[in-house]
DNA sequence: AGGGCCATGTAACCTGTTACATGATTGA
DNA sequence: TCAATCATGTAACAGGTTACATGGCCCT
């Protein structure tokens, strides 16, 4: 279900197709919910079966054609009500794998562990790099911004008939999601160390 | 596959029937990976066709008879191989649909919005004294050694055979688990505080 | 010459979720 | 008396993952 309406909601800002609309997941949505090219296919056309967008293939010469998608108004109600109807908990069921290794760890050699500990932090401490390039990326809000520049006269036109839409009123909402990412990162970094630390006083 | 050795890491600490497995994961692993009944009864028929375990029903009078799980060697020889082949990277695929509603969350009204990182804050506190509390128990280590007292005496002599366990090993990996969870709270908390902040500047 | 990007899709598979079925015992 | 606990499973469904198919363009 999020997935679909992560998808609708994207819509609104613009029309696009699936690859593009893999694109944008990709560079702003994607750490907190990733997406594979696949899901988002079929999700388009359910989507189109459901009527809460319409397609239309835009032939390109050197290029594979494209299939447009832009979001209906029976869409937009589908995306407003889901938005509206907040969930009763925001808890989300946790599956990371990491974690249950953790759990077992007293069945693995220290270095090991402390190996696979210095890993983790160094995938955060790259994940931070590349929120704060996002940030940086937001600021100027190039992210969907340069990709907007890069559709075509018939996309444009489409757009036009399909929202009203400014980049600086979503901005702040974006960065509550990358903030979160860095806070996030910032204690597993910190209790990673702290582990490593406490494995090491150990006989 | 997570779950499949996640459950083969529980039988190397005793034999257990599927409803047990599932109590131990709801008070212990279940922070950082939920399973529930009908998934745990699956991967169990999946682990004894495989030979990875081995299974015996125990009649019982007053309650329902059980079907208690025993780890096989090809079993322990695949958790331990497992465990040695950690993965490449230790990034969970994301899947936060709280996130996905704050991204679009221009769309939304100021009030409705504050409200709900308020419900997210109380949650997030709620589940740090759940945590405290695992935490309290785990000093005295009474999860899985009460739960240990309840088993029977068919199942203390397959404990017997199938293992040499001692609690006070596995203390500091489920203390890491915990921290963790800590930790990554109040990092949560912190941040919806001052989203709310902002937004309650905001005009 | 070879890999990556553009671009769309299908099919099979794996895993997680929800609902159903059954039924005695125990505590509030 | 009513809900919860104990206890095991099946079936259907939803959603995420992986592999496959196709093929030109562009850069190194």
């Amino acid at each position: 279900m999020t997935l679909r309406y992560a998808i609708l909601g994207l819509l609104t800002y613009a029309p696009m197709n699936g690859y593009y609309l893999k694109k944008i997941f990709d560079t702003s949505i994607n750490h907190f919910w990733s997406a594979n090219l696949s899901q988002i296919y079929r999700e388009l056309g359910a989507l189109e079966h459901k009527g809460f967008v319409r397609s239309k293939v835009l032939p390109q010469d050197d290029r594979p054609d494209k299939r447009i998608y832009c979001i209906t108004d029976e869409g937009k109600k589908a995306f407003a009500g889901w938005l509206e109807e907040f969930p009763e908990t925001s808890v989300t069921p946790k599956r990371d794998e990491f974690m249950v290794r953790i759990f077992f760890g007293s069945k693995l050699d220290k270095e090991k562990l402390i190996g696979q500990f210095q890993k983790f932090i160094d995938e955060r401490e790259k994940g931070k790099l590349y929120i704060e390039a996002l940030q940086n990326e937001s600021k100027t809000y190039s992210g969907l911004k340069n990709a907007d520049k890069k559709l075509s006269e018939f996309e444009k036109s489409l757009k036009e008939r399909c929202d009203d839409f400014s980049f600086e009123k979503e901005m702040p909402y974006w960065s509550f999601t990358l903030k979160r990412a860095v806070y996030t990162s910032d204690a597993s970094i910190k209790w990673a160390k702290e582990c490593i630390r406490e494995l090491e006083k150990q006989p």
